[in-house]
DNA sequence: TTCCAGGTCCCTA
DNA sequence: TAGGGACATGGA
């Protein structure tokens, strides 16, 4: 085994980090509760796969593989864990919102807020095509047999794992491949369009500068592209989608749909921090 | 069988 | 610019 370790100036609760967003059910993230550890897959720049656990001690978050690394492989792997769990990212300015409005006081108290997210944003804008139109049973579905069939087989810590394919995998795999096995319906389509601009334009789709290109993406519309901001960060629009649409009417409007315009400015109050009031206002 | 899900595209008027 | 049908899939 081999331990480094990602010093943390915010602590935070790990199993929240984890928790609070549906991404740690979908292939290849695998969460232990018990041990309270997560692992998964990560794709070096040389196309390796490594098998990685991460769990939290008191002031950073360790990390352990099972092969050595050279320094450059580990310091990837070091910035990749560091972007999934948001360890750069300031949560204070949300914390003081919370306070001053005397709502979703136990986020500050609890250090919650995190948003679990992917290595990449190519894994990320596949990921949202999933969710769109289908039950969330699907969604993990598919991301099962995704990675399955197109990841890269490694095994770590006990058990098989799959990496989450590269847009080139998926490119090569096609269209009839994808709606054969991987069950993606309409949704082939717009996944091989994100792949393929992905391999047009790679460093769009690693970290990011923008995201306003991704509506280029055929099937990602308003929701997606307001989740896709969340990923990164952004968090003053809010997902208009089934579900909000059903907490919003049934906690705001007393069960009778409002305007559009009423529906979308529930949170407005939230300023940049939208996103979260209504998604922690919807699990609390 | 029919409906519809953590939407979006595309065609009409 | 707004409205509405079509879209693959699979569970209820």
């Amino acid at each position: 085994m081999f331990t480094f370790s990602i010093p943390l100036t915010e602590p935070f609760d790990f199993q929240d980090a984890i928790t609070s967003h549906g991404w740690w059910m979908l292939a290849p993230n695998a969460w232990d509760p018990k041990k309270e550890r997560f692992y998964r897959t990560f794709t070096l720049r040389n196309n390796a796969t490594i098998v990685v656990c991460v769990y939290m001690k008191p002031s950073c978050l360790q990390v352990v593989t099972e092969v050595k690394l050279t320094e450059t492989d580990r310091d990837e792997i070091l910035h990749q864990v560091s972007w999934m769990f948001r360890v750069n990212e300031p949560f204070e300015p949300f914390y003081t919102l919370c306070q001053t409005y005397n709502e979703l006081t136990d986020l500050p108290k609890r250090r919650q807020g995190r948003l679990l997210r992917s290595p990449s944003l190519f894994e990320d804008i596949v990921k949202v095509l999933l969710t769109t139109n289908t039950r969330w049973n699907q969604t993990i579905q598919m991301a099962e047999k995704l990675t399955y069939h197109l990841g890269e087989k490694a095994h770590g810590f006990g058990r098989e794992f799959h990496s989450f394919p590269t847009p080139e995998k998926i490119l090569s795999a096609g269209e009839a491949f994808l709606t054969e096995h991987v069950r993606t319906g309409y949704r082939s389509n717009y996944i091989l369009d994100a792949a393929h601009k992905a391999v047009d334009n790679p460093a769009r789709y690693v970290q990011p500068s923008s995201i306003n290109h991704f509506r280029e993406i055929k099937g990602i519309g308003p929701y997606a592209m307001n989740t896709l901001a969340m990923i990164v960060g952004r968090y003053d629009g809010v997902p208009v989608d089934s579900e909000y649409k059903k907490h919003v009417i049934g906690t705001y409007f007393n069960g009778i749909a409002p305007s559009k315009s009423d529906l979308e400015s529930v949170y407005d109050k939230w300023g940049d921090y939208k996103y979260l009031a209504y998604w922690f206002d919807h699990y609390k």
